[in-house]
DNA sequence: CTAATTTCAGTGGTACTGACATAA
DNA sequence: CTTATGTCAGTAACACTGAAATTA
């Protein structure tokens, strides 16, 4: 079955159908290990920032506040974070990250170099290259 | 606020936030003139392909039958398309485009024109085509 | 009997809004 | 008094599954 001319000449269809092709590949990748595309953001985040706020998680990964709040729930059962009250300011939660999310992260780090090796295999080293710098330049 | 550096060095990351960019002003453009994705995907395939059933109208246009339903319960609302009885298999409707949906998809046709050329602003034309070039690439 | 078509009900992850209590 | 923070409730479009009724 064809796809009509509108609308294959659509490329914002196309990064859309791209877009959704490889999220299906994270996503399934990471539920064999457990895990969601924000556990590796936010336990990546914590890893190169130190501990942080639930506010500033939420503006480093740009998940919104309400659904981190799940999120964090999920990784604390894990023990892969630590949730504790702030000391210094009152309404704040400090997350720190655990030698067992430590260990996840390095997991997930092999698990998402794998499909990212997958969902690119179609492209050259230097096609990957380019095609990083084209979508980036459209988030600018 | 600087993301991680795991995180920018993910290619998959990237594509999703460019598609959800793009996605988003796709939505609000549509929306404006009362519209979604969904219904121009029906309308283009129905003007290019003619009359069509609904299970091949949702091949075309990778919608789930399921889905589909309510689409063509919104457009046939709207008068651009007519659902009637297919005679010679009383399993089928046939869909049909009607003039009021010829002019709706006319409408969208520049819609969309314009939020492509405003999504893909930041490149050059060579460039647009080297991201559809290498967005098809993936997905063959 | 089987297979295809339309439809409905429902699930689950996602993006996003709004509101509330608490505390700065 | 206002603002920030964490939390909860809820909406909406989407992707997808499963099943029922009708008809080929």
């Amino acid at each position: 079955m064809t796809e009509a001319a509108r609308l294959r000449n659509q490329p914002t269809r196309l990064l859309s159908l791209a877009a959704m092709h490889a999220d299906r590949q994270v996503t399934e990748a990471l539920a064999a290990v457990d895990a969601r595309k924000w556990h590796y953001a936010v336990l990546a985040t914590l890893e190169e920032f130190g501990p942080a706020s639930q506010a500033e998680l939420s503006d480093r990964t740009r998940i919104y506040r309400s659904d981190l709040v799940a999120v964090l729930n999920e990784l604390a059962e894990q023990g892969s974070v630590e949730r504790t009250a702030d000391p210094v300011d009152k309404r704040r939660n400090v997350i720190t990250l655990t030698k067992q999310g430590h260990r996840q992260l390095i997991k997930l780090d092999t698990v998402l170099a794998d499909v990212q090796n997958q969902v690119f295999a179609p492209l050259s080293p230097s096609e990957r290259e380019q095609l990083s710098r084209l979508l980036a330049a459209l988030l600018s």
